[in-house]
DNA sequence: CTCTATGCAAAAACTTTGCAGGGAT
DNA sequence: ATCCCTGCAAAGTTTTTGCATAGAG
């Protein structure tokens, strides 16, 4: 969906910083923090954060925290898990059939923390 | 379990400092962060977290990262999940089934996020 | 005596806020 | 003209580090 129809359903005023955000979201595959786009993408530390809280009160996208303080965001699109690995930082969906339950509370995400493939095998232990 | 002796199993010398964080560990039911505590000891910022990086090396403890950017520690006991709440950010321990399993990595701890029975009733809302 | 732990102050890292200027309607 | 968005700089928050002193064995 063009990010420019994605805010006016949200009632969100389109704007270029606005579009440019939501158009990196749409393109990654794994939630992305900061850091890891600001070299592609020409604006202000100060505009993307107030655009990420305002995308966030309007429950359009996730944030998920990793163990290296930074915060990680994702569209919503269908509801997943995220493992965070606590060598390497990285954030990564899991598709899998992973479905929670709790009685009484809102499930919004489901974040399983602990040490991926890569570094098991690599032996990049902590 | 006494938590002298707790420190000398996993050979780490016995101080007051450590003694003090894991007494407060011990007699909490969810976990907590350096503000929930700092009133009630007498210890630095720096004594604290040096302290607790120790317990992590040692696998004494877990870490839970919360929306409020804080981390909340406990001590390792009986595997199980935490729920974060959005809203009021308080971390709570999860005892009922949860089990969640992924070939290949090597699963430390589940967080679930969302908005916790409490929050949802009084319609704290984001 | 030696080696590690502690407290204080300063630094670091990520995120938020204040403010003035710009754009859109 | 008004309202909100943006960029810059400065502030805020939590956690970490440097350094001198204190403490344990």
């Amino acid at each position: 969906m063009p990010s420019g129809k994605l805010l006016e359903e949200k009632g969100i005023k389109v704007t270029q910083a606005r579009k440019e955000i939501l158009e990196i979201l749409e393109t990654c595959t794994q939630p992305v923090s900061y850091e890891n786009i600001k070299e592609s993408i020409s604006m202000d530390k100060a505009t993307f954060y107030r655009n990420i809280s305002k995308f966030e009160e309007s429950n359009l996208i996730n944030a998920i925290e990793s163990h290296d303080k930074k915060r990680y965001f994702e569209l919503k699109r269908k509801p997943h898990a995220h493992f965070t690995c606590r060598v390497c930082n990285q954030v990564e969906c899991i598709k899998s059939g992973i479905y929670v339950t709790l009685q009484n509370y809102d499930i919004e995400n489901v974040i399983i923390q602990g040490i991926c493939p890569s570094c098991k095998l690599t032996n990049r232990l902590p």
